[in-house]
DNA sequence: GTTCGTGCAAACGGTTTGCAACAAT
DNA sequence: ATTGTTGCAAACCGTTTGCACGAAC
């Protein structure tokens, strides 16, 4: 994966198994998730690496870190903006494309200068789909 | 604050306590933040009751309980709709009322049972405002 | 040789849990 | 008697940090 060098993340072999885990992970994983993942397959990346290397990847943009559920940071792989679904029952979280949902063009407060915004949505998934 | 009665709750003296510190502050305090308020008022009250009296609020449509922050969960004592600014600088919540922002009425998704949505927006408050 | 990256373990902070005592019904 | 509530401390879980070794420039 050479968008590392896109990022200007040298290409280590760590950093390299924790983007061969987390880019096309779209269950929104936690540090913890990619470390397990990581470690399964790569047993000698510590977890303190991964840690870093996810931060590292949200401090050069390719990939944001969310606060969506209580307790654990997640972090999303997709750059784009997008919506959160946040499943009541299971927790989990699904991305909701950005046209989705019609919205104002841009936001305005008047106290406020706004950086980004999305909706954060409680609901379920509907058994089936 | 007998509005305990009218959640089902009984209104013990530790719980007051919480109630009396709680609501009314509108820093989204996390349960830690409330602990500390009651502990210097009153000093007898444990960290556990603390915690327990919020989620009890939070089951009882008294508060929410929001994932906003990294790490802490946020508890919110104002139970009506709206959104919320994250000050990128600070990491304080701002409450921005519903009206504020002119949103599609309803949000309906195919695949998804909406059971409520709200807007998280990063920003940063302007100075002197 | 100076910086950067890594592994390991310990520390940390917020939250939850187990348990024994006690109050309310 | 049964249930609900409390305080205390310990456990827990995700995350961060300190440090020493090694690789890259």
């Amino acid at each position: 994966m050479e968008l590392l060098k896109t990022g200007g993340i040298r290409p280590t072999l760590p950093r390299l198994a924790v983007a061969a885990k987390f880019f096309g992970n779209f269950n929104h994983p936690s540090a913890e998730d990619v470390w397990a993942l990581v470690k399964a397959a790569y047993p000698g990346v510590s977890r303190a690496t991964v840690y870093n290397t996810l931060e590292l990847f949200a401090q050069k943009g390719l990939a944001r870190r969310r606060a969506l559920k209580g307790g654990r940071a997640v972090y999303d792989p997709v750059t784009e903006r997008h919506h959160h679904l946040v499943d009541q029952a299971t927790g989990r979280i699904y991305d909701i494309p950005w046209a989705a949902v019609r919205l104002p063009g841009n936001i305005a407060l008047p106290d406020f200068e706004v950086e980004d915004y999305h909706l954060v949505i409680l609901g379920r998934k509907k058994r089936g789909k």
